[in-house]
DNA sequence: ATGTTTCCACCTAGGTGAAAACTT
DNA sequence: AAGTTTTCACCTAGGTGGAAACAT
């Protein structure tokens, strides 16, 4: 197993931040949605011949249900929920594959969605409206079959608060200016 | 190693047998151009556990050059070409993966491009334009890593000619009236 | 009121055959 | 003359935000 130095970039990395400093928002629907950035990596260090699975979940932040203050531009807590769901597991499309493949181009997660509907059965991530994620990423190596590794990284930058329309309409003009699909790109 | 029942049914067999009939032709270009119709598997009697790479390539049927005779609407045999290159293979990009993934859905190459241009990056298989060619399907199980076992199936009637531009206007009539990305659907 | 769903115009992305231009 | 390349209008497929309708 590979124990040495493991290192995970997140590539889009200064988009990421542009957002956070806002108060990045995602939107959730019942069909589901991709996130926007998605999330983008770069893998070293890994093992060039053996296998790994990556994958990502996103844990609730806490418990708090969140509404948005307009005159003040804030999210303020407003009452709590209990969690009840266990979180899904979105593994990356090309999984498994060896380090080799994994490390020689950026690794997107720009199929992942994004949904709120519980009974969702095409494996989108399951989330409540109106709440603080933090997503993670896991790395799984399958070296052995029964002794498993997974190593797991957070990038704090790639916090988000779930919503169904756009609260923060800095977000709305952010998105519409870095997202390729959302229109009103030549509108200033 | 699965020695037993392992068998291979290609799905859109009714259509491929429509064009077979006619004189399936299919364009290559530059840039590369998938195969219609594609082909499209169903696998049984894999073992659900083990892990499987299902690729394709493509053989020349014989050196001749054909052209095509419209008084007779007939392929002409036209002189011999020494066939240099091996050809590539293409491997299907959700390989590897376990018998279990490979049955419980149709397997479909529709990815696949088809190019002229020998000097091709993009792992686009390489014919010549104006020959016959009889594309074969491979099962390799990486059961060792050592001895592997490889199946090839053939299916005749996805035998066809290339070209870089349709002869048969049958041909032209039947890939419009099948291919949903083919215009003219409404015209009879 | 506040949050959600549905629908839609508008976009990206890319697969077609046809015609024109090009090559030999 | 025969075959290839380029370009293009037209299509499929599906990702956006916004408005209106809906739900609570």
């Amino acid at each position: 197993a590979p124990a040495a130095p493991v290192s995970v970039d997140l590539v889009n990395n200064e988009l990421w931040r542009k957002f956070h400093e806002i108060g990045t928002e995602m939107i959730i629907t019942k069909a589901g949605r991709r996130m926007f950035p998605s999330i983008k990596l770069n893998m070293k260090g890994l093992d060039p011949g053996c296998l790994y699975i990556i994958a990502i979940d996103i844990l609730p932040v806490d418990n708090n249900r969140y509404r948005y203050v307009y005159h003040s531009s804030q999210w303020m807590a407003a009452g709590t929920t209990e969690s009840c769901t266990p979180p899904r597991t979105y593994v990356h499309p090309d999984s498994p594959a060896t380090g080799d493949v994994w490390m020689k181009q950026p690794i997107t997660f720009d199929k992942l969605k994004l949904t709120n509907n519980e009974q969702n059965k095409k494996g989108h991530l399951i989330l409540h409206s109106m709440h603080k994620y933090q997503p993670r990423i896991h790395l799984i190596s399958i070296d052995d079959v029964i002794r498993d590794d997974v190593i797991t990284f957070v990038f704090p930058e790639c916090a988000f608060t779930t919503v169904t329309a756009y609260q923060n309409q800095q977000i709305t003009r952010l998105k519409i200016d870095r997202n390729p699909f959302a229109k009103g790109k030549c509108a200033v």
